[in-house]
DNA sequence: CAAAGAAGTAACTAGTTAGTGCGTTATTTG
DNA sequence: CAAATAACGCACTAACTAGTTACTTCTTTG
């Protein structure tokens, strides 16, 4: 097949794009509910006909650009090649790295809040989830054994305990960032409020993982 | 006055109670956007025009659900009077309060989300929030210098990120609990799970604050 | 007990929203 | 190059939704 670099006046597959660009950001913003279709067709500068055209209904397309971010966030933590450090490290990296990709796509967050609040309905459906997640729960019990058999790390954690709490601990503050900011009295999102956050979390999941912290 | 307790066909009283109640539910169920003032005014068996006469529109009654919330936690906290114990337990007592709080008020989490939704827009129009949780940070911050003076805690840690702390590892785990479930393939909400989760975040907390964990 | 005011109701409005019917224009292919 | 196919757009509808108008019914109080 040719691929062709000139610019089309028609293309589907640049179409399709923006339309999915453009609804990760107004399902980020709104919510599903929240979220309008006139809107999505705005943004993505195409007629709002060809959404039902391509993806079927609204709920379809939620369900679409869910799996994309989940399969997005999925994929650069393979990236991360956690295997190649040593664990203490590796462990290091990973929370660093749940931070950062938190703070640098706050739609992930909005989306799966989104998709909480309606019981995962949408998720349910999905068939190519389970085994992005079986991998990764696989990846990070490997690296627990591996730190174990280092000597660094304590016998018997719960990789999926520890996954969820090294998440938890960044998305929670991120989320809740603006009622946070309002109970506290203090911006949550200054720059030394995030580096002294990180640094918290950082020593929180060591203290409960490394024999000598 | 006389205080009445025959039961009024008319009660101005009542009726914004059950309307309040309703709110709350309807909030709590489909977030400030997707939640309906018809489904409220079923819900509370009151018209719909009660609603706007008491409440002003729906947003003030958004606000109004919401302050009740915080209220309400906040209420439960100060009743813990953890002053009264050595500071050890009564970090842990915090923790469980905090666990169980959230397990049997599932509505609190969901309107905190929905808040952070409109990036808090509603609370910023609240001014008796911020004294509520004034008086919280101080509380944690009293009971932190107690645990050091006692010889159990570690120096330094800050009052406001551990308090964060402490909510997000309950807080993340519940509010994403259907998603959880399907991506770790495991049933969150079993009773075991819950449990286990709870030990797990005892443990996460008390390593990272406690000199002889 | 009668007047005043508060509690409560039904039906409506004006605006919005997901989804569609049907026609037009560009691109591909036999 | 003509016919088929796919991309695209306009204008519509049916259902819904926050908020209101205009009214009735009950309760309190001078």
């Amino acid at each position: 097949m040719v691929v062709k670099t000139t610019k089309k006046v028609r293309d589907a597959d640049a179409t399709q794009a923006r339309i999915l660009a453009a609804a990760k950001k107004e399902f980020a913003k709104s919510g599903l509910g929240g979220a309008r279709v006139d809107e999505i067709a705005d943004r993505a500068k195409a007629n709002k006909r060809m959404i039902y055209h391509y993806f079927g209904n609204k709920e379809d397309l939620f369900r679409i650009v869910l799996e994309e971010a989940y399969t997005d966030i999925r994929t650069a933590e393979q990236a991360l090649e956690l295997e190649h450090l040593p664990a203490r490290e590796a462990l290091e990296k990973l929370i660093r790295f749940t931070w950062e990709y938190y703070l640098k796509n706050p739609e992930f967050i909005t989306l799966v809040n989104s998709e909480n609040l309606h019981k995962a309905r949408h998720l349910k459906k999905s068939d190519k989830i389970e085994n992005l997640f079986k991998r990764f729960v696989g990846m990070v019990g490997a690296l627990l054994d591996r730190g174990v058999e280092e000597g660094t790390f304590r016998p018997g954690i719960d990789p999926v305990q520890l996954n969820i709490t090294i998440a938890a601990i960044g998305y929670y503050y991120l989320t809740n960032r603006f009622t946070g900011s309002i109970v506290f009295q203090r911006d949550l999102m200054a720059p030394e409020a995030l580096e002294e956050r990180l640094a918290f979390n950082i020593e929180t999941i060591m203290r409960m993982v490394c024999i000598d912290p």
